[in-house]
Formats: C-alpha cells, sequence, structure tokens
DNA sequence: GGGGAATAATTGGCTTGACCAATATTAAAT
DNA sequence: ATTTAATATTGGTCAAGCCAATTATTCCCC
C-alpha cells in the first residue's frame, strides 16, 4: 500500500496522530524539528513542510527559537477543513441547498431546458458505456438545475461545492469511488429528477434531489 | 519596512499579488521553481513552502513533473466576492438557503440553544430601544440557527452569505433601510421564528425564516 | 512522409549539510 | 538572591545535488 499522496501531506497525518493519540496533549511541546524529523525517518524540510500545513490547519503554533507547540483540538480552518476533510459534510449540504433549490427550478422550467437536461444524461450514458467518468455531464445536469432557479447567487454555491470535491486536495479520497457501477446508480438517480421535473412536481423533485446527493454521499465513503 | 512575519508568508502572498494582478491567469502555469524562486530572491525550500501554504488554501494545484497551475481563482469564501450586483437576489438566495437549513436544525435543537436564542432576542430588544443596531444580534441570531444543523460547510455559507449584504458594495445602497421602524418588524420577525422552534415544528419554522428574509429583502429595496 | 518508440530536457520531490537569528538555559559576577 | 553575561537549544533560511514523473524531442522503421 504506498501512498501516492505527497510527503509532507503524510508526514502531516502521522504528527495529527501522535496528538490526537495523546502522545502530545494540547499545550505541550513537540519534540525539535531535526529530531523529530530523525524520528520520523525523513528529512527536517519535509517535516518543515508538513509543520506549516498543521500550522495553517490550526493543529499546532511554531514559535522561532522556542518549539513547535500543540495547540486546542477541534478547531476547523476555514479553508483546509472544507477541503479534505469532512466528505461527508460537504455531501450533505449539497444535499439540502440543492434540493432546496431544485424546488425553486422546478415551476417555471421551460420546455428547452428539459431538453438540454435530457440530452445531458444522454451524454452522459455515452461516457459510461465506453467506460469513461463523466465527469463534464454530472456537473453540468446540477448546474443547469441551479442556474433555472433564476438567481445567480444560488448558481455560485451550487457550482463551488460541487467543484470543492474535485479540488485537489479531495482527490485521493476520490480513489476508487468513481467506478463505472457507482456511475451507473448516479445515472439513474439524474433520470428520477429529471422525470419529476417533467411532470412539473417539485415535492418529488426535491425528494429526488436530497436521495440523489444523499446516496452519493455514502458511495464516496464506503468505498 | 521589515516584515516580521515568516518568510514563506510573505512569498506567498507575493505570488497571490502576481496572480490577481493578471500575470497569471486562471489556469496558466507559473514558472518553474527554480526559477520563480530567483525572481523573487529566496531558496526553493522557502518557495516551496510558500506554494504548499497556496495550494491548501486552494489557490495552486501543483502537478509533480509538469508544473504549477493557478486555479479557479481565488476566494476567501465560498460565494466569491464578486456578489456585490443584486441585493435581491441575494436575499432570495439567503431565503431558499435558510429556511432549508432550519428545517435540519429544528429537530435536534437542544434546550440550551433555545435559551441562548432567547438571550439573543433580549439583547436584540434593548439595543433597538436605545436606538442602536442590533447588527451583532442579528448576525449571531441566523449562525447560531445555522450552526444547530450539525454541518459546518452550511454554517460557513449561510455567514457568508449575511456578511455579504454588509460588504462595503452594499453599503451604500442600505441607506436608511436600517431604521428602528424596519428593525421592530425585524425583531418580531425573529420572535416567530424562535416560536417555531420551540414548539418543534420544522414547517413553521421554515416558513417563518422565509417570510423574515424575503421581507428583510423588500424593506431593503423600498427605502 | 508518417507513426511510434527510445531518448533527452524540464519540472517537481526529497535529502544532506550548513549557517543565521530568536529564544531558553546555565553559569558567573555582584 | 538577583542580575547579567555566556552558552546551548530551536526554528529560519539557504545552497547544491540527486531522484522521479512528465513533457518535448529525436530518431528509426515502415
Amino acid at each position: 500500500m504506498t501512498d501516492a499522496r505527497r510527503l509532507y501531506q503524510q508526514i502531516a497525518d502521522q504528527v495529527r496522530q501522535l496528538i490526537v493519540n495523546g502522545q502530545y496533549h494540547s499545550g505541550s511541546r513537540l519534540p525539535a524539528e531535526r529530531e523529530l524529523a530523525q524520528q520520523l525517518g525523513v528529512s527536517r524540510p519535509s517535516l518543515r513542510e508538513a509543520l506549516i500545513a498543521l500550522e495553517i490547519d490550526g493543529t499546532i503554533e511554531i514559535r522561532m527559537g522556542s518549539g513547535v507547540y500543540v495547540l486546542n483540538a477541534s478547531k476547523p480552518s476555514i479553508t483546509g477543513r472544507s477541503l479534505g476533510e469532512s466528505p461527508t459534510e460537504l455531501m450533505q449540504a449539497r444535499a439540502v441547498i440543492e434540493s432546496a433549490v431544485i424546488v425553486q427550478a422546478t415551476a417555471a422550467m421551460p420546455e428547452a431546458t428539459l431538453n438540454v437536461l435530457q440530452d445531458i444524461l444522454t451524454a452522459m450514458r455515452a461516457e459510461i458505456a465506453e467506460g469513461r467518468k463523466p465527469l463534464e455531464q454530472d456537473r453540468q445536469f446540477h448546474l443547469v438545475i441551479a442556474e433555472s432557479a433564476g438567481n445567480s447567487v444560488l448558481s455560485e454555491i451550487v457550482a463551488s461545492l460541487f467543484d470543492e470535491r474535485h479540488s485537489p486536495m479531495s482527490d485521493h479520497m476520490r480513489g476508487r469511488f468513481e467506478t463505472p457501477e457507482t456511475w451507473k446508480f448516479a445515472l439513474s438517480e439524474h433520470e428520477a429528477i429529471l422525470a419529476a421535473l417533467e411532470v412539473k412536481n417539485p415535492l418529488a423533485a426535491q425528494a429526488a434531489m436530497h436521495a440523489h446527493l444523499m446516496a452519493s454521499g455514502r458511495r464516496w465513503m464506503e468505498n
């Protein structure tokens, strides 16, 4: 099991483990950089990169000439957390927001938009059949629906939450969760959503969207 | 002007400047590490520490053997900063999202949180009575509810949308819309929301939150 | 001339070793 | 015992080099 991630990320995880395992409780000082580097079997520059990452997400504090100290655990950083740590929360948030947005989108959705969505799913089917990942189609499907709500603020939020999932930070977690199998599930869930939109049933669309994103989150975690 | 901060932070800021100044637009590749380090007059390890910081906050993406690439232009908040356009759309978006979030928050809301909300409204009443603007209480009320949903991504979105209203871009439109009069309306709407939460009625809370934010948006526009 | 595989050049990843600057500790002097 | 100076420890930074992944180039064969 060779970890393909960069070394500084692996080191950061190891140090986090040392902290949560109680080896170094809140407020205590970690070994000196030279010592800790040797102890972990890595070079000092690599360890330093890891410490900077931990400093940014608020796990430690580095005091020049003094040492590195464990900070009060359990605090999410503004950017670090939403990027890498909580796919579950991200998908829950998408479920809540997108299922609310689709209600707004259902009523006013013109025939042309329904055709666009139909075309997107057709392309998605083709991509899956050829063994590719229908990433762009997935994105288009969710964005077209969001934009149909006629509110640019909502569209932007939906877009940025979608893109969070595919940020470089989350890439390593994606791993094998995007198998042809899971994409077939996603496709049929998309079809259910579109079906609800075509009969202009807001509550059915809301339920279908919510179910889709929660199921998607589960698939993400279980693989 | 000696900058006391650590070098990697100064370097990160410089690189951010190069990006926002348009020197390297989204998707383009930065100079090689060796070259960029020399160009900025620093060593490669120090530049690397800065690049890791920028990678963590999503400004750049580092591809081994290929180069470092500018990612979708920086985002301090999840909604981006160019939202100044339409106050109406902003308040509509808040209505959609916060009324969906409060549904999640209603069921699991403990007694202690209800008391906190009650205290916030008491403070709000006092502020209004003394002719001040209960801005902070307003913010707290919405944030405490959002956080009760137990999803930090949702909390962040609610917070950033709230703060968007008070961005410099929107400030001049606010004018005198925050009169004691309008704040009294806002207070009574908050009380209606809290009442629904206290009887643990999700749909009533949802309706009350939606009505509050839409009414707030109308007050914003009509003054 | 075109296509494909071997090769070279470029780029990030990581290490070793060293020196400087801020802090903490110890020893000396009063 | 307190203050002060010397010393050790620790983070901060730099330089040079080698490895590994990627990309561009060259060359060979058809």
